[in-house]
DNA sequence: GTCTATACTGCGATAGAC
DNA sequence: GTCTATCGCAGTATAGAC
């Protein structure tokens, strides 16, 4: 076990109660995200992290231990957020609807929260130093449920005979995308930035697609 | 126009015909691009660029003037690797056999040269700073004419009336993810690396799933 | 053309006054 | 709890011997 791993796995420290406290970790985390997104790890410096939040550098000190502990609670927070939103599924759901819903809420998760979506795939892409704790047994455990609900949906004939592991990747490939790629996005359409309306057709079209590719006719739009 | 740019849109340095010369390049090249991969242009250092290529750290200063040089150069090949690839394209051809075609070769591509894709996406994701010139009108004018032939496969009902841009994002996205997350992939399949067999399966997955989405007939395996 | 030794800079981290 | 001043190191780049 490295020392991402130590710190990852560690509780998280303990909060103590102070309102200036709990409002500076908020600004620093905020900024230090922010930071992160833009420039990976070790392109960040504290420095910088500190003049986004307004706030000496030597306080990011006195709030975090070092630079990579302010890091791995960045990186938290982001799991967090993300392990929180995808836990309900059954075999007995609609698999129309549920693969609808998912895109979609992925695709609100990019527009959202790019930042997240971007400080995890720079991690993942270099070779996930961080993460090696995140990607345990539970995890594997967790996906190979999502996958069985597929498989079972497919075995009962409710969808086409697809691959479950590499179905799950199609959707969250290409709805991470818009929040990982969103500056070769611009740069393309000309745009100053993605816009809401470019999600929409995105969504849109991510939910035609891959549904009536799986043999699915799309739910009524919600 | 930025430092980045001023480098990239430079014609590339006289090539000198020395013999050593060539091949030093070729060996600092390689082994830059494996560390630019997996630490990013500030994380990577020349020590461990030199280290790899198993030469004195003072050469690499000979052979290229600077750090951002030599990035700049990695940067070069890869682009000029990806745009040889998807050059001819023609309303007459057929969409299924096109679209199968190119996913099969971006999936190639992310099987045989993931660095590339990790350090374009790594570069994207960080903003684009060294490819702004990249993204320039002749880009657009290329990334435009490929969508106009979706666009009318699409209005002479040769396929389904899909956004032909979303559905470009679709493809890049779907397969530079078994390059850029490959490490995920490891991780959850619980293997040492992804195996030539899941690049297989994945691809007949894609094609499979995008070519129905897109009310198109796979054409029959190559 | 190759390589050692070193100058210089920027960053993470801390000491210690307030 | 806040902030200035500073230490020490890592990393880029170069000078200059061979």
């Amino acid at each position: 076990m490295n020392t991402f791993d130590a710190a990852l796995s560690k509780s998280p420290p303990v909060r103590r109660t102070g309102r200036i406290r709990q409002k500076n970790e908020e600004l620093i985390l905020s900024a230090a995200a922010e930071e992160f997104a833009r420039h990976g790890f070790k392109g960040t410096s504290m420095s910088a992290i500190a003049l986004r939040a307004a706030l000496p550098k030597a306080n990011l000190h006195y709030y975090f231990t070092n630079k990579l502990g302010l890091y791995v609670e960045v990186m938290r927070h982001i799991l967090e957020l993300w392990d929180s939103a995808f836990d309900h599924l059954s075999v007995d759901d609609d698999p129309a609807a549920v693969l609808a819903d998912y895109i979609r809420t992925k695709m609100e998760f990019s527009r959202k929260q790019p930042q997240a979506s971007k400080i995890f795939a720079m991690e993942v892409i270099s070779g996930c130093a961080c993460l090696s704790a995140h990607f345990n047994e539970d995890y594997r455990e967790w996906f190979r449920g999502r996958a069985a609900v597929f498989q079972a949906w497919s075995d009962a004939g409710k969808m086409d005979p697809i691959d479950p592991m590499h179905l799950i990747f199609l959707i969250w490939s290409s709805t991470q995308h818009y929040a990982d790629f969103s500056d070769q996005i611009r740069r393309i359409t000309g745009q100053r930035r993605v816009t809401k309306e470019d999600f929409e057709r995105g969504t849109e079209t991510l939910i035609r697609v891959i549904l009536k590719g799986c043999g699915l006719t799309p739910p009524r739009p919600s």
